[in-house]
DNA sequence: CTTGGAATGTCAACAACACTGACATATTAT
DNA sequence: ATAATATGTCAGTGTTGTTGACATTCCAAG
């Protein structure tokens, strides 16, 4: 509808949002996120491990020594539904689960060598696809890729995205 | 590993990505897209309709009177999954199935007045959410986001997006 | 030192949503 | 007539999320 209007777009900043765009960025997010996942699954799928292990391995990499709780509200899901997917990674000894020393309730959480190499490689697999489209889109782009995505999250996530990236040497 | 050497990140736009960076972006990836499906999943949940659900309504709305086969290969699911789904949203007066005249095999699909009224309300949180990061992010920022999503893609995929943005007056 | 609460683990049941495999039914195309 | 296409359905399975209940261990505050 509408499509004698074609207002200027790059004028203000202000007037460019039109339905069309949004929801071109919907679908956007929708058809991305599918690629996004494609590559780990499908290394998960071999070892009969799910997106919901990436993610604890993800996340234990990057917080080495993190407790269950941070875990659980970085994730955002129950303790119950982390606690099924962590025993199977420390079973398979690929996730170490340590007492804390100053607060025994509790457990610290790190990778094994061998959590590290499966971690590895879902992070390679994932970033070459990253890095593939970082190339392709040219830096700009990809400064305003993260910035429309962080202001798409919610307050009490980008928290924890804060936190996650405010330690880096970037 | 190497964090000392922190090169140049906007010399040429080609060796500025450092791992940081990709993961950044990865991780981005992640809390916007919960952030992303928050909204209309409220709205869902009161309705006891899941994800699934508003993403047929979405594709269906975007392309009515789409065949069934053609829906499935945008979603990317296996027919007994979107006739899960489906079937619901039908027996609930949300969808047509019509047989086609042309050829009677096929079944083509649209939304009633409730369906519309229901993806129309999912749409408008979701929108509500798109439009307000974008207006924060500002033009340019929207402009490389799209970017970077779509070569994200899958090339499959992205055909269906494609197509689907094609037909736009953007 | 007892008591309350925090951190964790676990059991059971359930639901959403994906999958595979098999089979049935029209309908069209060869 | 036969093969292929488009769709629907039944049955089973797996991952990942949920609630609710209960136990344990331990810190902290009265």
């Amino acid at each position: 509808m509408a499509q004698g209007q074609n207002r200027s777009e790059h004028t203000h900043g202000l007037l460019f949002l039109t339905d069309e765009q949004l929801r071109k960025g919907i679908e956007a997010m929708f058809f991305a996120y599918r690629g996004f996942t494609a590559d780990p699954d499908r290394i998960l799928a071999e070892k009969s491990y799910g997106r919901a292990h990436h993610r604890a391995l993800h996340f234990i990499q990057r917080s080495p020594g993190t407790t269950v709780n941070n875990l659980l509200s970085t994730l955002g899901v129950t303790k119950q539904s982390l606690n099924r997917v962590l025993r199977t990674l420390i079973d398979d000894g690929l996730v170490l689960n340590a007492v804390g020393t100053k607060d025994k309730r509790e457990r610290h959480l790190s990778l094994t060598g061998a959590g590290r190499e499966l971690e590895q490689a879902l992070s390679n697999a994932q970033r070459d696809r990253m890095r593939t489209a970082y190339r392709q889109a040219g830096a700009e782009a990809v400064y305003g890729f993260c910035t429309v995505l962080e202001a798409m999250m919610d307050p009490d996530l980008k928290k924890h995205y804060d936190q996650l990236t405010s330690g880096e040497t970037v």
